[in-house]
DNA sequence: TCTGGGGTCCTCTGCCCT
DNA sequence: TCTGAGGGCAGAGGACCC
């Protein structure tokens, strides 16, 4: 660091794809009556939250993460659908082969963005930007979605780039983008320096005010100042990081198989809680639903997480690190359970949430480690299935049956098995 | 005008050990 | 034996992303 030189010349050869309101598009295109129509897939209850919006209700400036009861507020006739994550899944893997088709070096960064590097298919397929073009034809022919690509010669530009490529929303109707943007080497300055700051990757509220405090408003304001005087305003990593981003320099690469570093899952509810028993079965369900992914990742972890967040939207986290990986959600639950136990409830909580951190690939069926403790009524006496065991047939039965067929004694209610899987309630109690 | 869910990364603090 | 410095680690929280 230290320099203030432009960014090293570089081919633009990486791709940003971003979908064009994908949920709310995977939803007019399953239902032809919302297409055209203001439309907003996410929580419709008290505490929802917008996830998606089609460009028709954008025009009344509703965004994703707006709370829905203000969304409802801004465009009453908006149609509210419940988010599908399963679908979305379904339609970003079709993406993703389209993508595979062209190089295998595509990093997936939600359902619905990937960054591609398609450096050595330009050899087989032509320039970047033809590549572009062609990864969005086919995904409007074969899928019958829209996409805007962002072409640089390095990531945090591609992907603002893709923005610049992006349809605007208007009351008069959709706007169409550009839907292919691209950033040569040497324009890369030129194109960012007029940006307002919040447009760099890593620049949120609370860093856009500290940097407002040095009369930082534009990229190119922040590419002025001494690299001291940044880190000593945001903090040494970060402040190297937006520096080098504000000189066009980004030195990471298109990672295709990134390690997953924690699995997690947490809820709002409708109305504040503070039932403890009521709260230790949530703890269960949660719990059991998280070492199942572990599992089916072939993970184990040691640290175990709670968040708790109360009714003035105080929010805390309690963790402990067990000796053992852990693997099963009894051992998740029990550890989740105790620093629930020590935590005083207050006037009730409106978020809970369990969480592993410390993974390694032990979770298998066969791990050289591994929760020694609950395997030794099985060890005691081999003539008994130990914990691994069951927990073994459980994921079998559920493999074969569904998530709902077998769980802990706990979860089972009038209803069935109460279980958890990744997605429900994604965007607020009440989302259906 | 109230603020979801699932992640990652960074910083700070306190504790333990050398 | 006591004390302080420094490293490593765990725990907690903040900020940010989609």
């Amino acid at each position: 660091m230290g320099t203030t030189a432009g960014p090293p010349a570089r081919e633009a050869s990486i791709l940003h794809v971003d979908m064009d309101a994908f949920y709310a598009s995977v939803e007019a295109l399953d239902d032809p009556t919302l297409a055209g129509r203001p439309l907003i897939v996410g929580g419709a209850g008290a505490r929802g939250v917008v996830a998606s919006c089609s460009y028709e209700a954008r025009a009344y400036g509703i965004h994703s993460a707006m709370p829905s009861s203000r969304a409802r507020r801004l465009c009453p006739q908006a149609v509210f659908v419940s988010g599908r994550y399963d679908r979305y899944s379904e339609v970003s893997r079709q993406i993703h082969h389209i993508f595979e088709s062209y190089t295998p070096l595509v990093e997936g960064i939600s359902l619905d963005e990937a960054f591609l590097d398609v450096t050595g298919a330009i050899r087989l397929f032509g320039p970047a930007d033809t590549i572009a073009h062609s990864i969005r034809d086919r995904i409007r022919e074969e899928l019958g979605l829209g996409c805007s690509v962002g072409v640089a010669p390095v990531k945090f530009l591609a992907k603002l780039a893709s923005e610049a490529a992006k349809p605007a929303a208007s009351l008069k109707g959709v706007v169409p983008g550009k839907g292919v943007f691209v950033i040569e080497p040497g324009e890369e300055l030129a194109f960012l320096h007029p940006l307002p700051i919040e447009a760099l990757w890593g620049v949120g509220p609370a860093t856009a005010a500290r940097l407002r405090r040095l009369g930082v408003t534009k990229v190119g304001d922040l590419a002025a100042l001494p690299a001291d005087t940044v880190t000593s305003s945001v903090g040494r990593a970060h402040g190297q990081h937006l520096y080098l981003l504000a000189h066009g320099i980004d030195d990471r690469r298109v990672v295709p198989d990134r390690d997953v570093k924690s699995i997690s899952h947490e809820e709002t509810y409708a109305v504040d809680r503070d039932d403890r028993d009521g709260l230790h079965s949530e703890i269960v369900r949660m719990a059991d639903a998280v070492a199942a992914r572990m599992r089916k990742a072939g993970l184990s972890g040691r640290t175990v997480s709670i968040k708790v967040r109360y009714g003035d939207f105080r929010t805390i986290t309690r963790s402990r690190t067990s000796r053992e990986p852990l693997f099963d959600g009894q051992a998740v639950a029990t550890l989740a359970g105790e620093l629930l136990e020590s935590l005083d409830l207050g006037d009730g909580i409106r978020l809970l949430g369990v969480g592993v951190s410390s993974l390694a690939g032990d979770g298998s069926a066969n791990p050289a480690g591994g929760q020694l403790s609950l395997d030794l009524d099985g060890a005691d006496d081999p003539g008994r299935p130990s914990w691994r065991g069951a927990t073994e047939a459980v994921d079998a039965v559920r493999e074969r049956f569904g998530a709902a067929a077998v769980g802990p004694a706990t979860l089972v209610g009038p209803g069935g098995i109460r279980v958890k899987r990744q997605g429900d309630t994604q965007w607020g109690p009440g989302s259906g």
